[in-house]
DNA sequence: CTGAAAGCGCTAACAT
DNA sequence: ATGTTAGCGCTTTCAG
């Protein structure tokens, strides 16, 4: 609880000498700087973080909102940005919105208050004016996840709908004709623009599209369990699956496996995400890669742009999907019966 | 950007009236609460956290400190800690610290200048001396995974130690002789007890204790695969793994499989953890279930009851391990084995 | 190289 | 019910 001021005493210097010491060491001669250094120690002195931000206008603090962190994308996110908050100096303040636009708002609005310098929204369903209000703060903002940063100051995204058109393409030209789509929850663009992608594939393959096929659940390990179950009830259960999310196409999994069905002989299955379970899960999951770690740092980095250099231009980066063909999309069986 | 100063004097009140209708609503006549209230809203007002927090002596922040967030159990008791932190009203700084001791003490320095309401810390491995010292500071301290909490407010703990006595005598029960046990870093108490427990269970079942059969990675799947790698090389290798964590423990699933032996016939295999996923691998993962979730819930309620009340007692929470028996460890085909 | 003093935005007595 | 004022602990001109 010792302040600058009691320091200064005990070390004969005044206050101003103490702050100097700690911001602009090289301004300060070396003995009293060493001697202040000692005092300080003896004192157990450490600065008060909150003085100090109302004096600097600046926090050193960052806010990360995320959907669920108990989705391994996330946290894999988080640890991503974390370490360049971390080198930095900075802290993070970490808030697990649930996926409600409602919390989302609420964990802004405090944030703002907090004044924090930055702020990474991932996979954000907030309206732009949202945006444009805290941009008046000057906040910096940058996006993952969500192709336009409209009024963001940078963003890190990737393409659903291609990653999604690819998932399901890849089940076309194995053959598969019913193919069915559990979507995460609608409110949320990622998931509507996945919709599109399985909808594109569908129509290129000239495949009709049976809007019961398309069903929606929370994206996670019991709500792909019982989007499958549903499908896998049906009188012509679908013989292939695209899961919006690794955890859904787990689930899924789980519920085929369920009713005595093989995977991917009965059902098949594709995921999105590539989590690191998915490569170990029987059968090893087929799904869609794109750089989630990277997603982190990149946005980290596009934040700092942002506050080290004033107002830059917003930049935008834009991230590849990849298919990885694993065994749940039952790749090979297929490929011999096509060319039987 | 706009001040209560400058909401004072559109609003043509004094600073203390607006001060008033954010902090005691109920002290302020309506009319002229109202009219505030509206003056904030056209200005876009938003009060300043650290402003507010030097006035108060308060941050309503609270640190949370994570070895590897990437493990899902610190997801999980984040979650919990979360939900709890946010009802609260407050904000959480999450840090993860690689385990690594250094990085530890450096992000208690950082959230200690930074005058957090209370810390969390899961599985420290910062000594207790720094924990007197920040006490001085009046933080306060919960510790989750650490038995004692000494000079801490509070812990939530289990009993590692009796976690891994119950998973190594079930695989000695089943008949397994030559049990390996890979262990997380050992300059964490927590795998330093499950070694004790290790070795307790081989004692008790009058099994010889093989050095060579302790090995120690890193707390992840690459640490489980290389360790049981290792293991799996040896001229007599192990009949029977069990690993500190789930993670590791999955790793080394995949290191047998690699080895085209098979699970449990070749070699059994039990975790710790119960993370979601070891349901779901192949085979399922027999391990040790404790409530991590609930260690998040009732670690922040324990640090709030400090925070709340003012120093009370430090209340210690124990929570049991138990066994989950799933197909990893073979248990049915033994059973019938020594039955036979 | 060092000191004095103003001010960051807010809260809480203390008055009225 | 509302206003005045003194800090909270720090940084930063401005002087010297």
């Amino acid at each position: 609880m010792a302040t600058i001021r009691e320091v200064a005493k005990n070390a004969g210097v005044s206050i101003a000498t103490v702050s100097r010491v700690l911001n602009h060491p090289d301004t300060v001669a070396p003995e009293t700087s060493a001697h202040i250094l000692k005092v300080m120690d003896d004192l157990d002195f450490s600065p008060n973080g909150p003085a100090r931000s109302l004096a600097l206008k600046k926090t050193y603090t960052i806010g990360l909102l995320v959907p669920d962190i108990l989705n391994p994308v996330y946290p894999e996110i988080a640890k991503g940005v974390g370490e360049i908050v971390n080198k930095k100096g900075f802290q993070l303040l970490l808030c697990n919105t649930e996926g409600l636009r409602k919390k989302e708002t609420e964990y802004i609005q405090s944030l703002e208050s907090r004044k924090v310098d930055g702020l990474i929204l991932t996979d954000s369903q907030l309206p732009d004016e949202e945006i444009e209000r805290l941009k008046k703060q000057d906040t910096k903002i940058v996006h993952v996840g969500k192709k336009r940063g409209f009024g963001a100051d940078g963003a890190v995204f990737t393409d659903f709908s291609l990653g999604a058109f690819m998932a399901v393409s890849h089940l076309t030209t194995l053959g598969y004709k019913k193919i069915a789509f559990i979507s995460g929850p609608e409110d949320h663009l990622e998931n509507r623009e996945k919709g599109e992608g399985y909808r594109k594939a569908l129509g290129e393959a000239a495949l009709p599209l049976d809007s019961r096929f398309t069903l929606s659940g929370d994206n996670d390990i019991e709500g792909g369990y019982l989007a499958a179950k549903k499908l896998l009830k049906m009188k012509t259960p679908p013989e292939a699956i695209f899961a919006a999310g690794d955890l859904m196409a787990i689930g899924a999994m789980e519920a085929v496996k369920s009713e005595n069905l093989r995977i991917p002989e009965d059902v098949a299955i594709v995921g999105y995400d590539n989590i690191r379970i998915s490569a170990l899960v029987e059968p090893k999951l087929t799904t869609i890669t794109y750089p989630v770690y990277r997603m982190g740092l990149i946005a980290a980095r596009l934040l700092f742009n942002s506050i080290d250099n004033g107002s830059t231009e917003p930049e935008n980066i834009y991230l590849e999907p990849g298919l990885v063909v694993r065994r749940s999309c039952g790749n090979t069986e297929r490929v011999t019966e096509i060319f039987n």
